[in-house]
DNA sequence: CATGAATGAGTCTTCATTCAT
DNA sequence: AATGAATGAAGACTCATTCAT
């Protein structure tokens, strides 16, 4: 059965694929992007990554992508389950404020990675925290507790300031008290913080 | 005589220090940090920066410093020559949105610098940069323009989105979006943009 | 049916092998001497191009000697097209020129493929080149036209000079240059050395 | 005294480059080129190596000046302590002939270096070769024994052939009989072509 | 027979760091 | 103090070769 046979290889394939990618994101986030390193990590030849992610950009920006996907992919049901208001306040504090906290490292190899060529996987991955964050607002529109035209990508910018959060520190808190900036900043009429 | 000399290579010293830094400022902003680099286009052996910054961390650190430096010295004068609110609007805007958006590579550096001996200087750095910060916020609050409790942390947090403007794109719209929204989080009463 | 399936297989084997041959002459011409890009520029698998040629020097081997064949097999119709001499000169200016400026990195291949094993392949086709030569020279010394005692091997030697030519200058003309050397240096009466 | 701790150093860094040259010449003779290994073999880090050569090419290139230079620099000797015909062929069957049977690896790399950087080294390289043939071609011009017309440039690609000559046979014997069909090529009064 | 993913040894290349002068 | 040549560890990258399917 020649189709048995390939699709257990490419099984195989798939599962290197995803390993080696797990693997870099934990190592690119602690800053280190040692080609020679992840390979070892991952228990296969440094040939093996190179075959699955040619560039060092390749493989940034599969993490990337990778990271974006599981940030956004918790929105949906946060909508579901929560007011609007709640849905937004515990997104950034929960979700995106862990994130970035962690992942700081993953910024600075994205930079160097900037290339032309990696212009298509970043505006993929911005549009897509865009539409993440819209959701969340133009929920909060509808409901009619935030401005009609509370900008989504200049709240999603300041959300971005969780970067610099501090992971010894009362890191919590300190989300909290960004995101209620920003939502009194969007807010319908004035500040009603609780 | 002899005093002279002595200070006459105290003044070369202190030039190299200087020289040093600018160019390792140029550099380090520019994503591309490495001792040899540096020391030939300050003009210098190696050896010299080696005297001056013994290590990679306390070259990344004096650069840091100097530019916070920079980036706060403005901040009386412009509480001077504005009314609060524009002071801060102008800061936000055009001091703090140009360098974050100019110095990104300084923040990759920072990171791997930030051992534990660091602590100090970046302690030192957070705290400046908090004061600059305070004294616009507290100018507004003594204006009756800004809430007594606005919290200048987190106000100094919500303006580190700025890092993420496109230098591309129409980044000073950008940041006044941002600089606007986090205003009408602090105001004193409700959403009142111009 | 069987023997139909049989020999169809072995036509395709037969096609694979010659057009791993084709696309190898070309690769290692060019200096390019690399199993999977032979293997991917003809279509095929890498371990297809192991199972036609075992090793490295095997292919290369293989390339060399269908050189030498396609540089020989126009002697016979040149000669019986052409007066001897003409013979001679054309195929020196016209088909050696041009064979070996262009196959340059044949030679370094060859250089490395030449092991003990190897031996003889290089004695035949060394023969080859040897017999095509001696047939020109000799229809030459039946002519009456060349010395009784010209030595085919020198002759060939001599020629071997035109690997030095500039494919970018006026080559053609340099190459009628140095056949005319040789032939004055085997014709019937020149000089005598002491 | 900084002069003399200078050039102290100076002298230092000049053996190196020496010393790697040499190894670097016997290496890439024999077909090997690896920057590792030249160091090792020269007893330097491979730093050192960089230092001295930044590139393959240059390195190759240094090696090819080096023996060019060490192959003319006989010929006024020659010229000098034999009458003319003896000279000529002296340094083709003694000196270009040994060198070339030898040197055959450094052909290939030269091959593999000759980007358009390289152009100049070259093309020197081809001028030295060629003022020392016509130099020999000269002087037997002036003895009379050779033609007034004879192109220095045919014959230096005609002494190319040398390259072929088998180390283990009776390389010698075969070097002179090239040297003679050349020479009678020549020659003041052979016959001429059509 | 053919395929091509995986392997890993071998090179290349950069750069922080030392140290003799 | 300053210099810059030397060092060599570390990481990037290629490619011959194997082998399960």
């Amino acid at each position: 059965m020649t189709t048995g046979s390939v699709s257990h290889r490419r099984a195989d394939t798939r599962r290197n694929h995803d390993r080696i990618l797990a693997v870099a994101a934990e190592s690119i986030t602690a800053g280190e992007l040692s080609f020679n390193a992840i390979a070892k990590q991952a228990g296969v030849g440094v040939g093996t990554v190179y075959r699955h992610f040619p560039t060092q950009d390749a493989l940034v920006l599969a993490v990337y992508e990778r990271e974006v996907r599981h940030l956004v992919e918790v929105v949906p049901g946060l909508l579901e389950a929560h007011p609007p208001e709640l849905a937004f306040r515990t997104w950034a504090t929960d979700h995106l404020a862990r994130y970035m906290m962690t992942k700081r490292g993953l910024g600075a190899a994205l930079q160097a990675a900037s290339t032309a060529a990696a212009g298509d996987v970043l505006a993929d991955a911005y549009r897509t925290m865009l539409d993440a964050t819209s959701a969340l607002v133009e929920a909060n529109v509808r409901a009619g507790v935030v401005r009609a035209d509370a900008d989504p990508e200049t709240v999603m910018r300041g959300l971005g300031g969780l970067l610099y959060l501090d992971p010894d520190g009362d890191w919590h808190r300190d989300a909290e008290n960004l995101a209620d900036l920003i939502w009194r900043g969007m807010a319908a009429d004035g500040p009603r913080s609780p």
